[in-house]
Order: C-alpha cells, then sequence, then structure tokens
DNA sequence: ACATGTGAAGCGCTTCACAGCG
DNA sequence: CGCTGTGAAGCGCTTCACATGT
C-alpha cells in the first residue's frame, strides 16, 4: 500500500475507467470491481489492481463509492483543473477536432487554431479564427497552452512538433501519419487512424 | 527460425515500419535495422525480432533489401488486395474520414456512408452518398465489405457494431467515445481522442 | 569487418488465489 | 459471507550480447 509509481498501461486506461464511471445511473452510489470491469472489458482483478496504484479504497464485501472513485481518478489524471490546448494543420481533421465537443466535458479548452495556408488563416471554425504559424509561439506563452494537437500533412508535422515544444507546449498529440521525434522533455503520443486499419487487415487476412 | 506466431505488439508496429521504409530516399536499395529503427523511434534489436517473425531476411553485414522488405510487410499486413469500408456516423469526425486521403494509398476503399439521421441521408461526402441505416446490411453484403468504422456517437456505437457485425463485417475501427462489447468473431480497435488527451494531462500534472 | 538472427536474461504486466477486513 | 487488496506465479515483450554468416 506504498504509492508506487502508476504503470503506463494503469494511465491509460484510466479514462475508461472514469467513462464507464460517468455511464452508470445517475443513483448508483456503489459499485463492484467485477460491474466496473464488465463494461470496461477487463477482468475484475485488473481494476482492483489498477485501483491499488491509486491508494484508493474500496470497502471490502461492499464495492467502491462511486462518486468518490470518480474524483480520484480525476485527480490522478489532473482533471480537475482546465487545460489549454492549440491545434495546428485546420484540414478536414483538425477542423473536426476543432469542433470536437468532447474537449469541453474534459476541461479541455482549445485556445487557438493555426494553419500554415493564408488562404485558410481568418477563417472562422467553431468560435474560434484560423491564425498563421508565426502567431503560434505568442499565442501558446500568453494563452498558457500546454497541449498541442498535431493534425498537419506527415511532412509538417516533425516541424510544427519542435515549433509547439520551442513555445512551451509539453504534451503533443499526433495526428499526422508519421512518427516524430519526440522533443526533449515533451510527451508525444500518436494517434494513426492508417495504422490502426492495416493492424485490423493484418487479421483479415489470417482469418 | 520456425514460424513463430506474430505477437500482437509487432503487428502494431509493422504498418510504422512500412512508412518508414517508404519515407526512405527514391533511390535507397538497402537499410540496416539500426537506420530503420532510428526512423521509427525504436532500438534496432526491436526490428530485428519483429522481422523474425515474418521470416524474413535480411543480409548479415549489409542489411535488408528495402523493396523486398516492403513487399515482405505488405504481404504480412494483407496489404496486397483492395479492403472495402464502410463508414457509419456522418458528423464532422465521420466527414473528416470519409474525406480522409490516405485510404487509397493503402488500397482501402470506402463504399458507403451511412447515417441514421433523415436530414443527413442523401447529403454528398467526398464523391459518396449518405445512405440510411436501412440500407447498411445489404451494402454491406453486395460491396463486400469487411470493414466498419463507427463515427457515432457514444450512446449508439453499441447498436451500430452489432449491426454491422450482423451485417457481415469483421472487423471494426471504432471512434465513439465508449467501449465496445466485441460481436463474436469481430475484432474491435478503439481509437479515441479524449482518452489520449487524459493520458497527457496524468504526465502533465505531475511534471 | 560488419550487420543480422537469436538464445537467454530481464522486465513489466496480467492473472491467480487467497488472506484480510468490513 | 462478500469483495477488496495483494503477494506470487505466469506470461509476453524487450533488451542484451554474441554466434553466425557474408
Amino acid at each position: 500500500m506504498v504509492r508506487r509509481p502508476v504503470p503506463r498501461v494503469t494511465v491509460q486506461r484510466l479514462p475508461v475507467y472514469l467513462r464507464c464511471l460517468e455511464s452508470l445511473p445517475a443513483g448508483q452510489q456503489r459499485v463492484s470491481s467485477d460491474e466496473l470491469a464488465e463494461l470496461a472489458g477487463v477482468l475484475g482483478a485488473k481494476i482492483r489492481k489498477d485501483l491499488s496504484y491509486l491508494g484508493t479504497h474500496g470497502t471490502r464485501g461492499v464495492g467502491y463509492d462511486v462518486e468518490h472513485l470518480k474524483h480520484e481518478i480525476r485527480i490522478e489524471l489532473g482533471l480537475t483543473r482546465d487545460w489549454a490546448v492549440v491545434i495546428v494543420g485546420i484540414g478536414n481533421l483538425g477542423r473536426a477536432l476543432a469542433n470536437y465537443g468532447g474537449f469541453g466535458e474534459r476541461r479541455f479548452r482549445v485556445v487557438g487554431i493555426f494553419d500554415s495556408d493564408p488562404l485558410k488563416v481568418g477563417r472562422r471554425v467553431d468560435g474560434l479564427t484560423v491564425e498563421p504559424m508565426e502567431l503560434l509561439a505568442r499565442a501558446v506563452t500568453e494563452r498558457n497552452a500546454s497541449i498541442g494537437i498535431v493534425a498537419t500533412p506527415a511532412h509538417a508535422a516533425q516541424e510544427v512538433a519542435d515549433a509547439l515544444a520551442a513555445a512551451g507546449v509539453r504534451s503533443i498529440l499526433n495526428f499526422a501519419p508519421v512518427v516524430i521525434k519526440p522533443p526533449e522533455g515533451v510527451e508525444v503520443r500518436r494517434v494513426d487512424l492508417s495504422t490502426e486499419l492495416q493492424v485490423l487487415t493484418f487479421y483479415l487476412a489470417r482469418s
């Protein structure tokens, strides 16, 4: 019960657990590890082990208090404060992300959208105006953005990531179909439609 | 050198390796594991181990033949034939996916786009017309779709996944922010913007 | 000389199984 | 009794280190 470091795989599951908890009926006060596991598509033992890293206390013979557990996970994930996000690359995907409603629910605020194409600069997307890349650095600083979303074509992604890092962004979510070399001190995660489809065809091709 | 089963993690990296190989200068004939590793952001030993599962043969002292290796990986991933894809849910994200250019390069063909909203049915998106859900089952069969993309709101995702499975789809890529219970015999993968952002804030919150 | 291919060691995560506690 | 919390075992992946082959 000492506070061991939280394994990366556990961190990746916590948002899922949180969402499952939020999907429970409004009146439900308690939940067992097996019940939550069913919703999350894992085994009960994994839920208990994962939650044990948070030092969370359920009640033996009873289960977990839903509200308390949600609160614990939110604290762990840093969701008790707002996070300012900038999006670079306002093509189809960037526009979809800018319009994505899910940001607000989780206290992510899109504070700037940027594109290098002069034809796109000035357009309005979901209440924001597309700004030129020249304004990125100042915007990140002044609006205190710590997360950058890269939705550019592959060839521009590394340069944009470096620019975001230089501007002070500490976390990058990369939607460009390319591996970015993480700038020093910056956490990069990749979301890659094309890769996911190819994993699916691997299994399709041999079944 | 017997053909052991390819580990899941290796399958997930093969598309990345393929993309890195394709990004090499046109004239380059050979590549070493360390060189490819640098591009892919991994260690050389991992490349060699991963490729060993394919029974691929590099040349000791020299490296891998680029064209041959690309071909081997494409075969392994089932990318030597076309795959028909249907997209369900034509909101911002679904529209962005329908417009996504990367499909064609990898031999994925979008053969149908569907939405339950009568106001969206009939609209044209990137050369396709949005069809009503009632036509999904027949379309999957007649157009021989094996992959379904779920881009609906969370509350509709399970139902849509089940409908896709019933229609004969064997692989589903789920963009809805919810865990889908995989229908019997169907491989489901999840792509989740909100989850990824929350993983980032976990690390932001403690640095 | 050089880079691959691979046993073996190391590491981290999953799952088991049950002690502990309400 | 029921469900959590957790050592311990099991499993799969990563990394090492070097024998192997050109």
